[in-house]
DNA sequence: ACGCGCATTGACAGCGCTGTCAACAGCCAT
DNA sequence: ATGGCTGTTGACAGCGCTGTCAATGCGCGT
């Protein structure tokens, strides 16, 4: 293996000190433009690389982004770790990934992945981004991140898409389309964003006049499996719901399975909305409408974000924009999905 | 925050030199049994993590795995981030994510991540581990491979299952069930599986004295899209199967989504198998008989593998014993997992 | 011409750890 | 006792880079 050529190589072929070299690849300023051009060149030449344990030993940074996440559906992180990885290549940084533990001390050992990885900066997804303990803790080690598809716990900042608006849109469009008698399964209590769509769907209601059916109110776990069971529940009782607005859509695929099993058509006997989009809910027959959340631009927002505050060099300007802004929130646009599951009634 | 404890705090706690702390942490051996306790008993007391990047920097690794992959499935990758995830756990070790780029020079592009990132070890993912000139480019830079979830290029270690004897056994259920007009769909080139698992197929055919169909044997892209696409083209022939084997999940999903949209029964109509287990083949309705790869275990198992070669401490015995031994594969167990789309037909 | 400020560059000291090698103790066979 | 082992430990020199600070050169106002 020819050993890969270090930044002392490039400062003797360009005839410079390897302060200077360091400082072309920084990117910082005060380097004559001459200069920079011979030592990028000699930077090609030699196809050099800097090494990320060496910079990150120096300069007290660790290029790295850790995304940690818990018990997250397939999709919804691989189009999380897409975006993130997009931000990442334009400034050379690295994505780790830190799954929570299932056992009882799960922040301890989070924050042990922190502590020995050190990564600049983290994204949260839910529900770890609304764990107040974590985030405190994670606040108190002075590490920065940002929680994605989640308001957060308000604590730092956030890129997300507004929940209550949105599952709001997809109520009414179930009520457009002719439908009075909805059910809503709600997710669990540790996710934010479980409170945020059922109150969509409870303020599209109210704006329709339509009474809420508390029997038709219940809770699942996220999954498919709570999904079937939530609709045996919901299907088996004497008065039943002719369309159900699950919060996620594998709970909403687990609905549609069930309604299969006990011989009942979509959407003529029962119109499912789901919330996600995730690929299956295109790839089910028949297509499952849903709220579309641009996961991958979230990701690369965050990330972005996340690099923004560790920024390399301070920019000479603003000196006292020490703290990322208390608001840098972002707020992104979703995307309705409607598909043949929501069809008007025969 | 609190800045970390450094190996000298241990080493002072301890009343030893920080070279003796770093033997304990790295296991070696030739430490008295005392003092590796007291150093231990430090350690924990002082919440001690050792830095990455200094035993990166100082010790020629990275602590990191890295995982390639090109496009594959969401599920697939998830459940081998899992995997590797697990194994990297004990160790220590990181795991890093390289994306291949969809660009002209993507094994440039993979090859400059390399060696900016420099992992100790990488696990290739289909189809970049049936890609020749990656894994010679690979070999003579000297990097610890090893292909998962395909038998790779012969080149390097794999940890992989008999697709041939997985795909046949489908095969030979389908027919069981009296199933005789058999289509089959291919997956891409450059997959290597593909030719395998068709292979099973024909076996399976032949075997059983039925001759294979050309009409019937298509190719697709291993998505949904091309799913559809190849079952349109199967289902408008005047003669056409009543069973369709898709050599992985996503397409047989298409294939399904098309039966249904043209109206037809599933398994009455037509008979559907898969492969490769994705959450999805159990969602679906009927659920999709198909072939469970031990994604997971093959993810931990390579990573493993990959661990034991780069062994911080060359163990004295066997010093000649230097690459890893050339057939160092594993082939892993699959399983027929069977749902009622492959029931035999009414 | 002199002094000042700014842009540009380099010398140097580490960052926290590991590899090397040397030091030393304890133990055996001679 | 002598030499040669093996087992245990520490001193020290970096790994490849960045931060700090000092040195240099240049243009400007007086």
């Amino acid at each position: 293996m020819a050993s890969a050529a270090t930044i002392n190589d490039v400062a003797k072929m360009a005839g410079v000190s390897i302060k200077t070299v360091s400082r072309v690849v920084n990117r910082e300023p005060n380097v004559r433009q001459h200069t920079r051009d011979t030592v990028l060149k000699a930077i090609d030449a030699l196809n050099y690389k800097p090494s990320m344990a060496a910079r990150g030993l120096a300069g007290g940074r660790s290029f790295l982004i850790g995304l940690m996440f818990d018990n997250a559906s397939d999709s919804f992180l691989v189009d999380l770790q897409r975006g993130i990885l997009r931000a990442c290549r334009e400034r050379h940084y690295g994505l780790a990934l830190c799954p929570a533990s299932r056992a009882a001390d799960r922040t301890a050992d989070l924050m042990e992945w922190v502590k020995s990885t050190q990564p600049d900066g983290i994204v949260l997804t839910p529900p770890l981004s609304d764990d107040r303990t974590l985030v405190e803790q994670l606040l108190q080690i002075g590490v920065k991140f940002v929680s994605v598809s989640s308001a957060g716990t308000g604590l730092g900042p956030a890129v997300y898409i507004d929940e209550t608006h949105a599952a709001r849109a997809m109520a009414e469009h179930l009520i457009e389309a002719g439908y009075r008698d909805i059910g809503f399964v709600r997710g669990p209590a540790e996710h934010a964003c479980s409170e945020l769509r059922y109150q969509g769907f409870v303020e599209a209601m109210q704006s329709a006049g339509i009474q809420v059916n508390p029997d038709w109110v219940v809770t699942g776990a996220f999954d498919f499996d709570s999904g079937v069971e939530v609709a045996k529940k919901l299907l088996a009782q004497s008065s039943r719901p002719n369309a159900i607005f699950a919060s996620n859509d594998d709970m909403a695929a687990g609905i549609m399975h069930e309604a299969y099993r006990i011989g009942m058509k979509i959407p003529a006997d029962l119109a499912v909305a789901g919330f996600d989009d995730t690929p299956m809910s295109r790839q089910f027959w028949p297509g499952l409408s849903t709220v579309r959340q641009p996961i991958e631009q979230i990701g690369q927002q965050a990330t972005e974000l996340l690099m923004r505050t560790v920024s390399p060099v301070s920019l000479a300007t603003n000196d006292e924009n020490k703290n990322p802004s208390p608001d840098s929130n972002m707020i992104l646009p979703y995307d309705l999905v409607l598909r043949p599951s929501t069809e008007p009634a025969a």
